[in-house]
DNA sequence: AGTCGATTTAGAATTATTCTAATTATCACT
DNA sequence: AGTGATAATTAGAATAATTCTAAATCGACT
């Protein structure tokens, strides 16, 4: 099962919800990146998207990753010098990047944690977002159950 | 007064104790990346370093960020999908990413905190080093003290 | 002096991303 | 339903950061 399989109607409400025009290359841009729990980057978000709609153009995926990211549907992650990469989930979560695989897992926090994050900036620093990266090894633990459970979550 | 300002010695010494030979092009990258507390691209790195090398090559410039990053000399930052940034600060501390003046301000954490962030991962993930940044804006507090006191430090 | 491996160099190549200008679709309003 | 203003899409060129390549150079050690 996806772990996520929104309608088209559903699909352009939450577009609309952003005061985004619900054009059919953002649906299905969202869409592409909703249905996957990983971490893809423009590139391979565009493979995936042209099975679905051959004559969109890398340009447009671009702009859709743009817009998506400006209203909050969708995070971007940047790790060292590698392309950027998508991430479908809303809730505010870090990311553990895994040296020997490649693989991005998402890593919740616990809440009051984050909270704390917030706050111990100096007095006149307004934090808008947030970014937590870690990097290092997964011992044994490469293959995870695509459970999002406390902890951890999808690779890549 | 810059903020530091090691010998020809001293460079060399560091280095050596890292495990890295200490030629003259890295000894001058590293010198330029500590003499001024900011966080330049490696295009900066190169514009300064040429000013007292001229015959040194970009592609040098880069191979010694390398070595230094990869020693743990330097540290690099990245945000968004703007040009990586290297930071002359040893310290484990987060980076502030101003999005008004576009500057970068070192952030320093309680102790406490950061180590926190190293042990809340799950079973089985080991975090070889942590990146936190911050996005937003810093009302009224664009020109900040040099001095290296808690909260915070020097920008871009 | 001679060899070996590491380093530097210039320039070409690669790659992610953005730009441009023309076309096309969407929305609000008749 | 039709129309016009506005916004989005498109293909391809352009840009910019970074990496690669192959040759020259350096330094340590016989």
């Amino acid at each position: 099962m996806p772990s996520t399989n929104e309608t088209h109607a559903a699909l352009c409400e939450r577009l609309k919800a952003c005061d985004v025009r619900p054009t059919p290359q953002r649906e299905v841009v969202l869409k592409v990146i909703l249905e996957k729990r990983d971490h893809p980057t423009a590139d391979e978000i565009f493979a995936r998207v042209k099975a679905q709609m051959p004559t969109i153009s890398l340009a447009t995926v671009y702009n859709c990753l743009e817009t998506l990211v400006g209203c909050g549907i969708v995070r971007q992650v940047n790790l060292e010098r590698a392309p950027t990469r998508y991430c479908p989930h809303l809730h505010e979560h870090a990311h553990f990047h895994d040296e020997e695989t490649g693989r991005i897992h998402d890593v919740d926090l616990p809440e009051e944690l984050m909270a704390r994050l917030r706050e111990v900036l100096p007095p006149g620093f307004q934090a808008s977002s947030i970014e937590l990266n870690f990097r290092g090894s997964t011992q044994g633990h490469h293959a995870l159950s695509p459970s999002n459970g406390r902890g951890n979550a999808a690779a890549n």
